[in-house]
DNA sequence: CTCAAAATGAGTTGCGTACCTCAAAATACC
DNA sequence: GGTATTTTGAGGTACGCAACTCATTTTGAG
């Protein structure tokens, strides 16, 4: 009736004694240390394994003496998402400061890759876990893979560079998020049919293009009597964006559902409401933020795409100590869930 | 450029020095011993404000000694969702250990209030934090302040017990689960109009009132067009939900939309589908099983309201931890966000 | 002023690990 | 066989705090 799910209380010296070793190997062997016969190294593992044991934590923390310390490498410039990061990492001051963790934030613009590698060159020396929203680029895979190789922990925020050596990723699976943009527009827009249009910050971004390709995917297999518009750029500027759409609006009457992929939306919305059609349109977009909220409240926007920045924050800080520490990370626990946020489940 | 959200590495000996006392009676103060001037109190709590000074969690934990022990107090009896909970419990053994922690099931009627009240009654003895999954009745409710007098923390899952004093609540909002149930039934019935079912397990469950509740709200203040019919009280049990459902199908042909509010899933499911409208009816539900998945996948149920299980284990353990370590809790961590899911962003 | 009680200081021990030194033992090489 | 090299043992120190003891000082009541 009482099952129990975890139990040892076994030390290093428990084990130095199981392997009949002393402290130092059984030390020597944990830490790769040299100078131990291959055979002993066997000998001290296998008495690891066979009693599952696990160093203690806490003394393991108090042993090495010195703070870790991290690096945010976040966008400069007023952008919601990235303040919200940082107030995150803020809430957690406490919390990092009892574990003497140390938290800086870098801002750069990560959207020039030569700049953001340069950023990214001196950082191994000083800080034990970087954590970067990185572009997908040659220059900045080689700065990833050379903190990596100095050593240094290194995770991706936000936006991924798969082909570096980076240790994890936070974040989501951006086709996974367009493609539920995708059902939540069609799903939303009932059995009208009619046009689609989708407006993002850029195809060359590699996470506004996933989102295309998964809700042009959903569009096409699923909801044929919804024919989707070529992709208005807005490069995340909010005239940009207003302009545009208000030109595609005028041109088409039909459209009944609109997927704005990036930023930009206090443009879109604008458009939307001047052309009278803020009501009709199915709108989806992504992120809550203050304006997205207002709009979602205000019946303008239907739907929003969310990763929870929050999560983000906290899930980067704690996969960076565990990699710095060498434990396992809990993937469940760090994964990234892509958020439906209606009126109703507004957080 | 580099903004710093962490520092201090100060030592009690430090706040000794600051507040001009010894290392004596800052312990004193810190554990709220007896035999200090209230005078001194002051001086020291101020050194401790002054410096934002916070212990070495690492330290704390090395010098207490002994392990700390947490029960999650279940049902008995095959239930998915619980055996889920369990399951994440185990995925994170290795966590656990690292930290000396040790947490165990027990199962127990948690249905019948004098034999869950029993359940709890022993446990302050052995425990420094119980989770439980309780029902709202005085019985219950004594037994758990009994439990919080002797010093327990108390952490209430899934189903909560606010007239209690239990020191936090894990799980979902389930008015606001109601209501985003309401609001994707009206959006995905589109603008036809007609009848709502609702089957629930039993009107006398607290979830099961909320849930409804919030739909209700949400169906009459929104949704004019739809008329929520009598709720069907199903038991949670599949055959009596089928057989219920399916007289109410044939009785109304127009019906648009349909809420289970709990299990049963599998007897809805069936009478949906042996009337042969599994598909233009719109079916929301509670969820994500291997079920529900199915079901979502096949387009029989169009969207399922869920409060993950992982994470409400993870949270009731971190939760009890920082309880027990005197810890603050990160509120926006722990708490349980509702997740909408759809067939494009199955977990 | 005296004496008891209260408040405080000074100190010790131990938690489990990291990291280091030095000597001793075992092994390899010629 | 002897010497060089590798491997291992033994031990110490430090990390910051909890928890405790005992002596000393301060305070307050009579």
């Amino acid at each position: 009736m009482a099952e129990t799910l975890t139990a040892t209380a076994l030390t290093l010296k428990d084990i130095a004694r199981e392997a009949g070793v002393s402290l130092a190997t059984v030390d020597r062997v944990l830490h790769n240390r040299p100078g131990v016969r291959p055979d002993t190294v066997r000998r001290v593992k296998a008495a690891i394994e066979r009693n599952a044991f696990q160093p203690h934590v806490a003394a393991a923390e108090l042993a090495r003496g010195r703070a870790r310390r991290f690096a945010f490498v976040m966008p400069s410039g007023p952008n919601p998402f990235m303040q919200q990061i940082e107030a995150y990492l803020g809430e957690m001051s406490a919390w990092l400061s009892a574990r003497r963790l140390s938290v800086e934030m870098v801002a750069t613009d990560v959207f020039d890759p030569s700049v953001l590698a340069g950023a990214l060159e001196g950082l191994s020396a000083d800080y034990d876990g970087v954590a970067v929203v990185a572009l997908d680029h040659p220059g900045v895979r080689a700065a990833i893979n050379d903190l990596v190789d100095a050593g240094t922990k290194v995770v991706t925020l936000v936006s991924d560079v798969p082909s570096s050596r980076r240790d994890h990723y936070v974040g989501i699976d951006n086709i996974a998020a367009g493609r539920s943009a995708g059902a939540l527009v069609g799903r939303l827009v009932g059995q009208k049919s009619g046009k689609v249009a989708i407006v993002a910050g850029s195809q060359g971004l590699r996470d506004h293009a996933e989102r295309i390709f998964g809700f042009n995917q959903v569009m096409a297999s699923e909801f044929p009597d919804l024919s989707v518009l070529p992709v208005l750029e807005g490069r995340d500027e909010d005239d940009r964006s207003e302009q545009l759409l208000a030109r595609l609006l005028a041109r088409h009457a039909d459209i009944v559902g609109l997927y704005n992929v990036g930023a930009g939306t206090q443009g879109v919305a604008k458009a939307l409401s001047d052309a009278g059609r803020d009501k009709q349109v199915v709108f989806v977009g992504h992120d809550v933020t203050a304006l997205t909220r207002r709009l979602l409240l205000q019946g303008v926007m239907d739907a929003a795409i969310s990763q929870n920045p929050g999560h983000e924050a906290r899930a980067a800080v704690r996969v960076l100590l565990a990699l710095a520490r060498g434990e396992p990370i809990l993937r469940e626990q760090e994964k990234i869930r892509i958020d439906i946020v209606m009126r109703d489940n507004l957080p």
